[in-house]
RNA sequence: GCCCGGAUGGCGAAACAGGUAGACGCAAGGGACUUAAAAUCCCUCGACCACAAGUCGUGCCGGUUCGAUUCCGGCUCCGGGCACCA
């Protein structure tokens, strides 16, 4: 054993010998209880971040650990390959995104392997392989000739003078990111997967995860908003009626106007021959698709001139062209009940339009609508035949009318839309469908798939090179055999993080998966960014029952336990510019100045001593240039101790905040570790220990072991709070390095103790465990399936116990107390203790309570 | 705007089922060793108070309880998502 801790030579030597000996490769084994782990495919961005480094820490940390207790585990790794930036790249360095993707794999691949992950690497693929992506259109395909594949119109950001369609991200204060133009709302043609069919199904069975975390399932449940109502018609003047869907057709009789989209029909034929009309729906147009934009712009109106007639009462109410209504969800038009909904409310008082109160409170306060509306449920007043009735008596009553009237039906409704598949990029897998003049559009025929993306691409970005080359575009009619072309529209990137995880247990397989599908899945742990709380994890949910329903998996989703990890953090440094521009330096260039107490009051550059701006601690981004180079951290200190910081600063679902002199005290552990076990070695050889003949330290020695042993297994194998297992383990070596006991018995017992310290730290540092293991001579080496340490009963068992004693809910002192002692007795014990009874004196007890375990509490 | 989280010493955090708030680590201060530096080791370290005794203290306001960082109601600020970033 070498002297001194030296990262690269442990960690070179343990990486060769997993390596030689395949360690992480896997078969199904019918054997062993099956482990499947599983992190969120990483984008080929072009080089590791801290945030991949935490998460896939924490995968490699559950696997190992898990491998430790006899499971079979599959940790597999790919590449999300396709998507935006590779083609934004392709502008800026003139190299053909796919070109500039194979190079970025490449180099994070080997970054990934400095860090020792027990991943089985034969099982890697990149999305943008037609290996991995024909299975994809094959899929696609099956499921268009099932019909849950549709093709409808649907808006996107149009930038009027790049001729394209812009991303979300790419839309900036309304504007084209390169252009500059004011981005408008157009329709298209694109292609559609009916969710919403398996919306109830995916409400259903948030019930059945409960290894999923609840903020997870509670925005999944809102995101698919179930909720029950009535479709009402109104009635318009010389005009077709027009649907409305209301969840409280209590406030019917409270509707003072309707509002309906700029791309309402009606509001189209309305503005025909009313200019200012036709102005203001082109203005309503000029804004993007996304929701936070329209939600959060001034809300505006204007009257179409048109009136709707109310289904019970006739009474003509206005209808208002509004910009936040939006064609295409729902009916594209709402009822307004300004007494009653806040966003109605706000556009009665800028419009002075009627707000009318036809709901009291159930506890009969006075409302004050002049304030704001009354939203909540109540009972009905002004209303008619429907006064004094509740929110569901009117719901029943107003429903059951306007059905029998052929005025309306009742509805559930769901506010998750239609998934739309569609993008009209390049870098994207090709959605396999031929456009034929006269038989419409068709599926390309199994025996055709793959439609390959050509990847020697000149790219501009202006227009795809596969929508302006009219060669690929054109092929011949599947059905009819005459001339045909190709769709040149390429699949949201969401398709192929939909469904790798199934691909990753059938490498090889002649469909999506094979049989061997059913032996690895569901994923028994996914860990992931909490940002795909919703989007993501709701299509790999879906993909999952689509594969079910196409025979291809037995189980109903796709993975039993979910863990969401918290974002890496920085501080920031600036300095500003006389126009106000900000110049970011990365922490790394910077030194900070603290005060006599060690808080941080200034910062100034390296470089030339002066100062720099505080700019607050936030997400690790090439904006701010606040990013930490993990490579630069693990040349400098090594794998294990990059690993172990990452574990240690927090637990895994809050926000990490990135510390060098942290990482330091890191490295200081680890090399005190190895120092003591190295002394330990030292020292010669050692005989059994003896457990029935220990002296009274000793015996509390191994029960601070045994204590961390099961404290460990717990923090690592159930709760998953990393940070506190290795606190446990500090804790423990601080005892450790404090027990001065070289007699036989001793040494046995050190030797006990620091072999479980190299068990208890492998999932963590699995280098430096390694050749722990065997510097303390064990003749198998670790990763062959030694098994995590169990704690011995016997060594947790206690004498005594300390109980805190309060009088008055104040803590006033502490007692040792037999750990079998009565009730009466502690009672006794407690009034007794001198620090305690001075409290009492001149008091009259009322009563005493005792906590076994816990605490006793005297009020008097 | 809507949905979901978070807030505890100078800093990252701990307190696992409502029961001794601050384990563990970092930073800082003091000391030992050393020619010196590095490394290492020891001590102090929430606030008020000269010390002790004690009082206060888990973002803010209120409530439930013998007892609240933990449960409930109302806020503030910060973060994530909002369907074409991944």
């Amino acid at each position: 054993m070498q002297e001194h801790y030296d990262p690269r030579s442990i960690e070179q030597g343990a990486q060769a010998y997993w390596n030689k000996h395949r360690a992480f490769e896997v078969k199904e084994d019918p054997g062993k209880p099956k482990y499947f782990c599983l992190s969120m495919l990483p984008y080929p961005s072009g080089a590791l971040h801290m945030g991949h480094v935490r998460n896939y820490t924490i995968s490699d940390v559950i696997s190992r650990h898990k491998r430790m207790t006899g499971h079979n585990v599959l940790q597999p790794m790919g590449w999300d390959a396709f998507g935006l930036p590779a083609e934004n790249a392709a502008i800026k360095h003139q190299v053909p995104p796919a070109a500039w993707t194979y190079q970025n794999i490449a180099h994070m691949k080997t970054q990934f392997q400095s860090l020792g992950y027990a991943i089985d690497w034969t099982r890697e693929f990149a999305t943008c392989s037609p290996d991995y992506y024909r299975w994809e259109q094959l899929f696609f395909t099956r499921l268009f000739n099932k019909g849950i594949v549709y093709r409808k119109n649907s808006v996107v950001n149009w930038d009027p003078v790049d001729e394209t369609v812009l991303a979300n991200e790419q839309v900036i204060d309304g504007r084209g990111w390169r252009s500059g133009a004011l981005v408008e709302r157009r329709e298209i043609p694109q292609w559609f997967f009916r969710i919403t069919s398996y919306a109830e199904e995916l409400l259903r069975e948030l019930d059945n995860l409960p290894g999923w975390p609840d903020a997870v399932k509670t925005m999944q449940r809102n995101w698919i908003g179930r909720s029950e109502g009535v479709d009402i018609q109104f009635s318009v003047d010389g005009d077709d009626p027009i649907t409305v869907y209301t969840t409280r057709p209590d406030t019917l009789m409270g509707v003072t106007f309707l509002s309906i989209a700029a791309e309402h029909p009606l509001a189209i034929r309305a503005s025909l021959n009313n200019a200012e009309l036709a102005a203001f729906c082109v203005e309503c147009k000029n804004v993007g698709v996304a929701e936070a934009t329209i939600e959060t712009q001034e809300k505006r109106g204007m009257v179409t001139g048109l009136f709707a007639v109310h289904p019970i009462t006739h009474a003509r109410v206005p209808i208002y062209v509004a910009n936040f209504v939006l064609m295409g969800y729902g009916t594209g038009a709402v009822m307004a009940v300004p007494g009653h909904d806040q966003r109605d409310w706000d556009f009665a008082v800028k419009y002075q339009l009627p707000i009318k109160q036809v709901i009291r409170p159930l506890d009969g306060e006075d409302v004050d609508l002049s304030v704001a509306a009354y939203t909540a449920q109540g009972l009905c007043i002004n209303s008619g035949a429907y006064d004094g009735m509740n929110f569901e008596q009117a719901f029943n009553a107003l429903a059951d009318r306007l059905s029998k009237a052929g005025q309306g039906k009742r509805r559930v409704n769901y506010r998750l839309r239609d998934w739309g598949v569609s993008r009209q990029r390049y870098w994207g897998c090709p959605i396999p469908i031929i456009y034929c003049a006269t038989c419409g559009a068709l599926p390309v025929p199994e025996d055709q798939l793959p439609v390959i993306l050509p990847e020697d691409v000149a790219f501009t970005g202006v227009k795809s090179p596969i929508k302006s080359d009219p060669e690929w575009r054109s092929t011949t009619c599947p059905k009819c055999g005459g001339a045909a072309e190709r769709e040149t529209d390429t699949f949201d990137t969401f398709m192929e993080s939909s469904w790798y995880y199934a691909r990753y247990t059938s490498p090889g397989a002649k469909d999506l998966v094979d049989e061997r599908a059913n032996y690895w899945l569901p994923v028994d742990q996914y860990i992931g960014g909490i940002e795909h709380a919703i989007l993501h994890l709701l299509y790999f949910r879906l993909f999952h029952k689509l594969m079910r329903d196409a025979g291809l998996v037995h189980s109903d989703e796709p993975a039993t336990n979910l863990l969401c990890q918290g974002m890496v953090i920085a501080d920031t440094f600036y300095r500003e510019a006389d126009n106000g521009t900000k110049f970011w330096f990365n922490p790394a260039d910077v030194e900070t100045v603290l005060d006599e107490r060690g808080k941080m009051v200034g910062a100034r550059l390296i470089e030339d001593g002066q100062s720099v701006s505080i700019g607050g601690t936030e997400k690790m981004a090439k904006s701010k240039n606040n990013g930490v180079d993990p490579q630069a951290m693990i040349e400098k200190y090594g794998a294990d101790t990059v690993r172990l910081f990452s574990m240690f600063a927090a637990p895994p679902e809050l926000s990490l905040e990135w510390s060098e002199s942290g990482v330091e005290g890191m490295s200081r552990f680890l090399r005190r570790l190895w120092r003591e076990v190295h002394a330990h070695v030292h020292k010669g050889a050692v005989g059994a220990l003896d457990k029935s003949n220990l002296t009274a330290e000793q015996k509390a020695v191994r029960r601070k072991l045994h204590e961390t042993i099961q404290k460990v297994g717990n923090d690592i194998g159930h709760r998953h709070t990393f940070n506190t297992a290795i606190a446990a383990v500090m804790e423990l070596m601080n005892t450790l390095t404090k027990f001065n006991d070289d007699s036989a018995q001793g040494r046995s017992l050190m030797q006990e103790a620091w072999s479980a310290v190299a068990l208890l730290l492998n999932p963590i540092t699995p280098h430096t465990s390694h050749a722990l293991w065997q510097a303390l001579g064990h003749a198998e080496t670790l990763i062959e399936d030694v098994g995590f340490p169990v704690a011995d009963a016997d060594a947790l068992v206690r004498d005594t116990i300390t109980l805190a004693v309060q009088v008055s809910g104040k803590l006033r002192g502490t007692i040792e107390v037999s750990a079998h002692a009565e009730k009466t007795a502690v009672e006794q014990q407690a009034l007794a203790e001198p620090s305690v009874a001075k409290f009492l004196e001149g008091q009259s007890i009322r009563r005493i309570i005792v906590v076994p375990g816990k605490i006793v509490n005297i009020l008097v």
